[in-house]
DNA sequence: CCTTAATATGCAACTTATTGCATATTATGG
DNA sequence: CCATAATATGCAATAAGTTGCATATTAAGG
């Protein structure tokens, strides 16, 4: 389980709320790792009852009140456990291959027509990732390094992106020489 | 949820028990589609009680009775209904990249351990890929025709692990540097 | 003026997946 | 002779993720 190693990375370097938090993982870690926010609050009302985090509370006229999470002593430690031992190759599963591998039952055109709808939107996210890594390559070598790592998690955004599309124009290829 | 439709597919082109159905994941969609034979046992149980499939027993002296299921009408239905509707791009969950987000908190020889670890699995998936494509290669030209879309999914797996494995040569060459 | 998005948190029900256990035989390798 | 893998199925407990609902205010856009 890593959200919980992903929430603690992120209270690690700063602290915050729950909103915060799913803010931070739409805008950063979102690329890599989703959590939806009843994910995301159920997951910080466990870590703070196991001690991992704790929350001072900020009032707010108007609104809810936010609580603010800390990373505690102790998880700290289960973050730095989890980072000097190896995690798993995660699982694959994907549905789309499921699809075409059953492919035969349907018509060409239904499922290039699926194939193209995915397209649009590795497309868009891959224009996401171009657009980021263009603003880093465009700091000064001595601003670079505190972004080297995320630049690096970026990457594996662009290079995965892109073989996505290179196969999926071979499937279209294919599918339009049947139809 | 698609285990279900994985399981629809493989039991659509053939009949056969849940350890068969074990085997076929393992061999084939495996590649693409992952359970374990836990999920597989009690999903055949709850589409047997739904009505998607149906089996006949199968009795054997000395080992367990197989049970070998077969897509009755209403399972071809709902498979058909989901081949012709669409899929949800799979979302992102990859601990590997948190950790190298967070890579920070550890030296960069920890890291650079933890994904050559890695490397090493990706590289023998890629190489069972490539094998299993000479293969198909190796197929006279009207004997390809059955083997397409399996062939199409199996692109999916080479052009995933090589850019898997192109990325992870970038981040050890500078994790490298960093030690 | 009205709707939508953003802010901020949460519970409950349900579905899915994981981990551990349980059983029983045959074939193969060391 | 002994351990391991393969054959064949399953339950139970726990963990994790999804979907739907609920509340309450402010700011911005049409």
């Amino acid at each position: 389980m890593s959200l919980k190693h992903a929430i603690l990375t992120l209270l690690e370097t700063e602290e915050g709320s729950g909103y915060d938090l799913l803010k931070r993982f739409k805008q950063r870690l979102g690329f890599f790792w989703n959590a939806s926010h009843q994910q995301i609050y159920l997951q910080l009302k466990k870590m703070s009852e196991d001690g991992l985090i704790k929350f001072d509370l900020e009032t707010q006229q108007g609104r809810p009140d936010r609580k603010v999470y800390h990373v505690t002593p102790a998880g700290k430690q289960v973050l730095m456990d989890w980072m000097e031992g190896s995690v798993k190759v995660d699982k694959v599963n994907d549905a789309l291959l499921v699809k075409l591998y059953a492919g035969h039952l349907v018509d060409p055109n239904t499922l290039n027509k699926e194939i193209t709808k995915h397209k649009v939107i590795h497309q868009r996210m891959l224009d996401t990732f171009l657009a980021l890594e263009k603003e880093y390559l465009l700091l000064q070598d001595n601003e670079k390094a505190p972004f080297t790592l995320p630049y690096l998690t970026l990457r594996k955004g662009i290079l995965g992106e892109q073989a996505w599309l290179t196969w999926a124009d071979e499937v279209s290829e294919y599918l339009s020489a049947q139809s």
